[in-house]
DNA sequence: CGAAACCGATTGACCAGTCAGTCAGCCATT
DNA sequence: AATGGCTGACTGACTGGTCAATCGGTTTCG
């Protein structure tokens, strides 16, 4: 029975794979589902016997991550750790979401989180709720008087979230060097800035 | 003399202007010559006896809007204040810049910023040379000890601007409000963000 | 046998860019 | 002042190429 649906499984799967690939490679505007088709090594044909459009290739790549990402920023919300740490582990999430698979996390802010005006629009209201989570666990942050209260949260949220992303864009576009070491101590740099500040103590 | 050339000027500019409307609305991709030609009340044509191509009217709006910016981060660089006043005028201008011309900043951060994969890429150099610009503000606080010093600058730039650019992109996507007060505040609170950070002092 | 997986040639829509031509104003010549 | 030649702004129908999506078919497997 599984394994009847295996190989069909196989080549969905393959197809999505090689999606990544491409639309990392090419972008997903100049990416020809024949270019899909032939990176998976599947008949053009499959890639419509599984999918319903060139665009629901892209939406079920950002749908499958997107949502660990919320689920990982609930979970750190959940946790018994500090605000501070919460807002860590939602910086080492995204980061090591890109150390995982660099090409998938490049489709995903190029094509919709960062292409919210074609592509993305249809995605925002998921967009959004990361956003929401994030500045949840800055507004308990400020009720528990670990943070000030003077910065309104969503506020906060957006730039913890655009100062996380801007240093993703940065790697994915070699504008920034991105070495594992790098990666690294990026988790924490940007939950240093945002939380301490530039400025000494 | 100056009169006889004066209304081809003005189609040049009404062409330039109907476009930042219409990409704005409907994007670059989707929007077609002749939607610009429309806008404009222009022949078809014209668009093309003033433009080599359709990638040239983009080109041309950004470069236009960001040759400013980078001579307002040159010139707030340059000025005797704090290194902090100095991030805090960059703000100042980019939130300006949305204020004044909303539709324009919306090409420029959607099409071209934010598509690195696309059509930004043939600006990259354009826009790493703002993102150098901020670090070298960063790196001269922190020799002047108005910034701790174990914050990499070229980090603390694509922090600092990512946070900014993530607040445009709520207001442009109505994912934040964005009143005339937001804007303004906006401007403070960046700065008091990346500087002085989310914890109490 | 039936159902689902798989195949790839064909089609129909779309659109950037071209080009052959019109027209209005300007100057030179008489 | 009239003529006519010239420039370049302006027009929009048309073309050539590109691709997403379809569909009629074949193969595989239970």
């Amino acid at each position: 029975m599984a394994s009847s649906k295996a190989p069909a499984i196989d080549k969905r799967r393959q197809i999505l794979d090689a999606a990544i690939r491409v639309f990392a490679r090419q972008g997903f505007h100049s990416t020809r589902v024949a270019d899909i088709a032939d990176e998976a090594g599947v008949a053009y044909g499959l890639v419509y016997h599984y999918f319903k459009s060139k665009d629901e290739v892209l939406n079920e790549l950002f749908t499958e991550r997107w949502s660990l990402l919320l689920a990982a920023i609930d979970e750190a919300d959940r946790s018994e750790a500090s605000p501070r740490a919460k807002l860590e582990a939602v910086a080492g999430f995204i980061v090591d979401s890109y150390r995982h698979d660099p090409e998938l996390m490049k489709v995903i802010i190029v094509e919709v989180t960062r292409a919210a005006n074609s592509f993305g629009r249809t995605h925002l209201t998921e967009i959004r709720r990361a956003y929401d989570q994030i500045a949840k666990i800055v507004a308990d942050g400020q009720a528990a008087g670990a943070f000030r209260r003077d910065i309104d949260p969503n506020f906060a949220s957006m730039s913890f979230y655009g100062a996380i992303e801007q240093q993703l864009s940065g790697w994915i576009f070699e504008l920034t060097p991105g070495s594992d070491a790098d990666l690294e101590q990026a988790k924490s740099l940007v939950t240093a800035t945002i939380c301490d500040g530039l400025e000494p103590r």
